[in-house]
DNA sequence: GCGGAATGAACAT
DNA sequence: TGTTCCTTCCGCA
């Protein structure tokens, strides 16, 4: 259930407690059988993350990739493979350590040029030092859409999820429902470094701290109000409560589906 | 124990 | 706009 951060941590988890040995692949689940056993045996050479997607190859140019989608998981640890339990889709075993993997929306064998592919539909990622920003720029002049929703789309803000969204809009007062297109530079610049920064710190520690860096003095010296997703939020998941900076009603909305969370106050326009 | 919701997105209608 | 994928966790009996 992850943003992107996530994805960035478990692909240098992955490379850093396999990456250089031979591992067994398999699929105790059966849906992945036929991929597993594509790379099974093979060295796991490298990883990559773009957004919310992970990339795992292997020496024989071929690549798992995997989308957590909503319900997604991995368990990445030490020792030998446990007895399965529930469905493990795709399973990685070392001689010293073991990974499983279940629920993801994606899990599928590419070769190079899938590989290829599947990248080029994704937008630039604030997490990425080759991300180019001017691509997102592009679609918010384009889009009529509310920028609520763009930032959404993974093919225009790569890894931004429900709460990173929520939360770039409030940190700059930006509504929800601004049409992407009445963005100007100026905002859009300082939304996207603090996506990086947001998102980078965001592996780091993975969880999403927001209000950490107290980047309002109102909020200085409050009391920590810790999500149960884990971090420390303005509005995300905050419907009802007071704003931390004018108290007034977070506010949420269903937008294209999901929960949108703001403050009407602060983020009047 | 049960129901609902959840950091997502493709697909049908 | 609604359904589906399909797992985990939480709040509430």
């Amino acid at each position: 259930m992850p943003e992107g951060h996530v994805v960035h941590a478990q692909a240098r988890s992955l490379l850093r407690t396999f990456g250089g040995h031979v591992v067994a692949v398999d699929s105790p689940q059966g849906r992945f059988a036929k991929g597993a056993k594509a790379v099974s045996g093979h060295v796991l050479v490298r990883t990559q993350a773009y957004g919310k997607h992970l990339f795992i190859g292997f020496d024989n140019e071929r690549w798992i990739h995997v989308h957590l989608g909503l319900y997604g998981k991995w368990v990445i640890a030490k020792g030998p493979a446990p007895a399965v339990r529930g469905e493990i889709r795709l399973r990685i075993v070392s001689d010293t350590h073991h990974a499983e993997l279940r629920g993801p929306s994606v899990c599928e064998l590419l070769d190079a040029a899938g590989m290829q592919t599947a990248i080029d539909r994704i937008g630039p990622d604030p997490i990425r030092r080759d991300a180019d920003p001017e691509r997102a720029w592009n679609r918010l002049q384009r889009s009529r859409q509310p920028v609520g929703a763009l930032l959404m789309d993974q093919s225009a803000f790569a890894g931004v999820g429900n709460i990173y969204r929520a939360e770039v809009l409030f940190r700059h007062e930006v509504s929800p429902f601004r049409p992407a297109n009445t963005v100007d530079r100026e905002t859009f610049d300082a939304m996207w470094s603090d996506l990086v920064v947001l998102m980078r710190d965001g592996v780091r520690r993975r969880r999403i701290d927001t209000v950490r860096d107290a980047h309002l003095p109102e909020v200085m010296g409050r009391e920590p109000r810790v999500d149960r997703h884990g971090g420390e939020v303005y509005v995300y998941r905050r419907a009802g409560q007071p704003c931390l900076v004018c108290s007034s009603e977070v506010a949420i909305e269903s937008m294209q589906g999901r929960n949108l969370y703001w403050c009407p106050s602060c983020q009047s326009t």
